[in-house]
DNA sequence: TGTACATCAGTGAACGCGCGTTCACTGATGTAC
DNA sequence: TGTACATCAGTGAACGCGCGTTCACTGATGTAC
């Protein structure tokens, strides 16, 4: 007995993701706080009204944006970080998958770096949520490897705070090279790696 | 001779702080792509035309914010980077300034994080263009240290990038517990000075 | 010092416009028998 | 399978409201003589 939507709800659901298409594409140029219900139903093709068959405000859209932008990352960043490999290569695959996380998903990328510290509460929190969640998994995955013997709890929390931070950062700045020459992206994965390795020679030597 | 600033200078200066004080007021719970010009005559008492008397449109006021928040900063960056002591006591010094430069001013450092990746431009590109000339100045002082002896000028910037960051982050926690059971803020605290920590014993062993 | 004119920060009315939200509606889809 | 009723995603008109911008203005301050 497999489950087929009933049109009903098929169309509901494209309709709701055609919402979120909208606004994420809006949101290259803007702050949530400034999106518009209206601007969303013109550039999707409903009548205003119809976004409160969805969401209950925009507010409520941006929460369901990070659950779009964040929910699907976390088997990724498991595997990045327990991935197998000696440091460097590990650190290099750590940013190759980052750079293309943001080639494939840039408004994605752009919405969370924009609205971890915008101006509407639900959605800093949603964010805030998730990229503890990250943390926690990261930790989780640190604490497997043998470079983590004697380490306690707070340490590795801490370590893997920073690695979530330096992902973010690092996302960040292949965002605004999108457009630029290749010569300037090569410039951020270089910059990015080094600051990994310097983490990874910090991590190396906490316990000396 | 001194330059007494003449009644009507004075009085026009009065009124462009206050138009400041006031946006920086509304930005505490909004982001600047969606702060109204008329709100901000409304909130300082004055008629919304004046508005026009000092700035262009808000986006102009804040890049006019984005100096005010970060232009008399460099001083303090600098001398907190050269500071004397050994690698434990500049970490708390550092972590101990930060603490008091949210404490003093909450709302500059809410609209930097905020704007950072926010949806203004040019204010965008004011605040990169500030960072940008905290790490050459950062990166400075880090060359006259005896440590950075044998370091060459990309990793040097790298370092100096790393730190401006992770300031950033730090100041961005204290912000969020800012109104947090004192026990937050000194976690807050700890896990900054493990992270800087980290960092100065990946940097001492760099060369390894 | 006094006078006559220039400057210009702030005013207040007016404008057209798009906003979020309400409401009763329609008609395709779903369900019970 | 066919019929009668229920559900509910999307509609369209209407509302009151605050927005950014324009314009000609006022009156205190500044300047030239």
């Amino acid at each position: 007995m497999s489950h087929t939507l009933g049109i009903r709800q098929a169309q509901k659901q494209k309709t709701r993701q055609a919402l979120l298409d909208a606004a994420l594409t809006l949101l290259e140029e803007q702050s949530l706080s400034s999106l518009g219900l209206r601007e969303v139903t013109r550039a999707v093709g409903v009548a205003p009204t119809a976004f409160y068959r969805h969401f209950r405000s925009t507010a409520d859209l941006g929460v369901a944006l990070v659950e779009e932008a964040l929910g699907s990352l976390h088997p990724m960043i498991r595997t990045t970080v327990s991935t197998a490999g000696d440091s460097g290569e590990r650190i290099a695959r750590a940013i190759e998958l980052i750079a293309r996380h943001v080639d494939a998903y840039p408004a994605h990328v752009r919405f969370i770096a924009r609205e971890r510290h915008g101006g509407v509460q639900p959605v800093r929190e949603a964010i805030q949520a998730q990229l503890a969640r990250f943390a926690e998994e990261v930790k989780t995955e640190l604490a497997k490897d043998p470079e983590s013997v004697g380490w306690n709890d707070d340490d590795l929390l801490m370590l893997a705070h920073l690695y979530v931070d330096q992902m973010l950062i690092t996302a960040s700045l292949f965002l605004e090279a999108l457009e630029a020459p290749q010569e300037q992206r090569e410039r951020v994965t270089q910059v990015a790696a080094r600051q990994l390795r310097l983490i990874s020679v910090g991590r190396r030597h906490w316990l000396d």
